[in-house]
DNA sequence: GAGTGAATGCAAAAGCTTCTCATCTATTGG
DNA sequence: CCAATAGATGAGAAGCTTTTGCATTCACTC
C-alpha cells in the first residue's frame, strides 16, 4: 500500500521509511514533529534512528508526501499531505491544533500578490487563541 | 528620545539599548535577524555582544517596542513595532519583504475563529513568491 | 544469489539562541 | 558628588533542533 507511494517518489522501500508513513497516517495527532516520531516509534518497538527520522521526513517532504510547518515553537512540525490546502488555528494553552479553509482568504491573498508584483508560491497563515473546549487545559485550570 | 521608550519599559538606559533602538529606528531594513543588528553594530564601530543584542531584542518584544516573526530560514527576525498590525509578503528569490494589510482576511479570520470557539490573541500570515521587481535577483538571474 | 548504489545508525558537528557568572554601570538618595 | 546596589554586560559554555560524515547494512536488479 505504502509501498507504492514510496516508490513513486523514487525511493527504496525500508522498513524506516514504511514505518514513518504509517505512523503519519495512523497517528491521532496529525501534526507531529521529528522527536515526536522518533518517541513514538520508539514506543511501539521499533529501532529507527532520529537522523533517520529527519532524513526520511525531508525526502517525504520534497517527494510531495509530506508537508512541514514552522508554528512559532523553536521545532517544525510534519503532517501528511491530504492534497488539500487548509490554514492552522492553534491554541496557545493546550495545543490544540484545528485545520480550516476559507476561500475568500485565500482569494485575497492572490489578489494582494497581484498588486505588488508577486508570484505566489505558498503561504502560511497561523492563528494563536485559546480554545473555548471544555476538554482544554484552558477550562480545566482556568487560565 | 529613545532613552524615554527604554525608560518606559522599566529598563535601564543603556549604550547598547539606544544603539540597538536607534539601529532598528534608522536601518534601511526594518526585518533584521540578532545576527544582522550585531554584524551591523560591529560595522558602525560599536563593541556590542552578541548575547547582549539577543537579551536587548527580547526585552524590547516583551515591551511591545519590537515584533518578533519566524519566517521560515530557521532564524527570527524582528521589527520596530509600529503600532499598526500587517502581514508580509517575501520574494523567495531576492528576500525583499513586502508588508500588507488587508481588513477582508482579518475580519474573516475572527469569524473563523469564533466558529471554531477560538479567542484570537495574534495571527501570523506570511506569503512567499517572486517578485516581479526590475531590480530584483528573480530578473537579473532570470530563474 | 551476487553486485552495487542507496539507506541506516551513531556520533560528531552545525546553526541559532539562551544561560552562567564575573565584572561593570546606571540610578538613587544622602 | 559619592557610595550603595540592583541591574546590565560580555565571553564563553551550554542547550536544542537539525544536519552531516562515515562505516556498516540493505534493497533492488540481473
Ligand atoms: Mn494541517
Ligand atoms: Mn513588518
Ligand atoms: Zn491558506
Ligand atoms: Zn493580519
Amino acid at each position: 500500500m505504502e509501498d507504492q507511494e514510496i516508490r513513486k517518489a523514487g525511493l527504496k522501500v525500508t522498513v524506516p521509511r514504511v514505518k514513518i508513513l504509517e505512523l503519519l497516517e495512523t497517528s491521532p495527532e496529525r501534526h507531529v514533529s521529528a522527536e515526536d516520531v522518533y518517541k513514538m516509534l520508539l514506543a511501539a518497538g521499533e529501532e529507527i534512528g532520529l537522523a533517520t527520522v529527519y532524513r526520511v521526513l525531508t525526502q517525504f517532504e520534497a517527494a510531495g508526501l509530506v508537508e512541514k510547518h514552522h508554528f512559532e515553537d523553536g521545532y517544525s512540525v510534519f503532517e501528511l499531505n491530504k492534497g488539500k490546502h487548509h490554514d492552522h488555528i492553534i491554541c496557545v494553552t493546550c495545543g490544540r491544533v484545528e485545520e480550516f479553509v476559507d476561500e475568500t482568504i485565500e482569494k485575497r491573498q492572490r489578489i494582494i500578490a497581484e498588486e505588488l508584483g508577486f508570484q505566489i508560491s505558498e503561504h502560511e497563515l497561523v492563528i494563536y487563541g485559546k480554545c473555548l473546549d471544555k476538554n482544554c487545559d484552558c477550562k480545566k485550570r482556568g487560565d
